[in-house]
DNA sequence: CATCTGTTATACTATAAATATAACAAGCAT
DNA sequence: ATGCTTGTTATATTTATAGTATAACAGATG
């Protein structure tokens, strides 16, 4: 799988690390069950530290994206991602609304919005598979 | 106008302070022209320090959501928030597109993410001056 | 036994966030 | 003219996060 990083991007890079293999995840490139590469080697391949690919993994555990086995390694978890609970759904709003905010007051209609929700849900609905 | 922040929160004071400001421009309890409190009175309503007031309105200015007189003091800009350019729908999708990927591999459908898009739009367009 | 795995520990640099003072310059009211 | 308020600028300090650099440890596996 394809990790593209942003050294220039304010975003920190085991956020983009992490955001990248999510992408990966519901694309389907990754799949239930398959491996990542090792902190070390995930770390040589795209060209920073390995402490920094082990925070991205830490997190994708925490969230229940991915298992890690101390010798085995790591693997995208076979039960598939945890799915959308209460708290999530409420976080998910707090996070929306300051782009629905800004949004508002910048002219652009409720209907272009979804418009770009929809067309961004169709990129990964589509691409199932794809390199 | 109140202002709410949560000094728990990871996101940084000035931050949550623009969008506050901005939420109060998009519920139009904040209409153009209307004067905003000076960084020194907002800085004691609030709690916090001046430099962190004024790094909230600086970016609030550079967004053209606001006017600053250097001894007038500081307005919502009259002429309205500069209306979505390309750049700015480009920047907007790309900030969606995580949110988005997130709620795939959590099986939380399209239908349900645009409910909550609609339910937050609607949250601004019917509490349009209410306190 | 050597090698690979994640993990832990320590140290260092750089940057951002926030605060604390202090001072400056321009307008305005009395 | 004298204060007062305005945004602005400058300096300094503290705290936390991000990222890197090494090194070592513990458990599998070949």
């Amino acid at each position: 799988m394809l990790i593209q990083l942003d050294l220039e991007n304010a975003e920190p890079i085991y956020i983009q690390l992490q955001q990248q293999i999510i992408e990966g995840i519901a694309k389907k490139q990754l799949n239930p069950g398959e491996s990542l590469p090792s902190v070390r080697s995930m770390a040589a391949d795209i060209g920073i530290n390995l402490h920094t690919v082990n925070k991205a993994y830490q997190h994708l555990k925490q969230d229940g994206y991915i298992l890690i086995h101390r010798q085995k390694g790591v693997v995208i978890n076979p039960d598939g991602v945890p799915k959308a609970d209460g708290a999530y759904k409420e976080k998910l709003k707090a996070n929306l609304r300051p782009f629905i905010a800004d949004s508002v007051c910048r002219d652009l209609s409720e209907e272009e919005f979804i418009k770009y929700c929809s067309s961004i849900f169709a990129e990964f609905y589509n691409e199932e598979g794809d390199s």
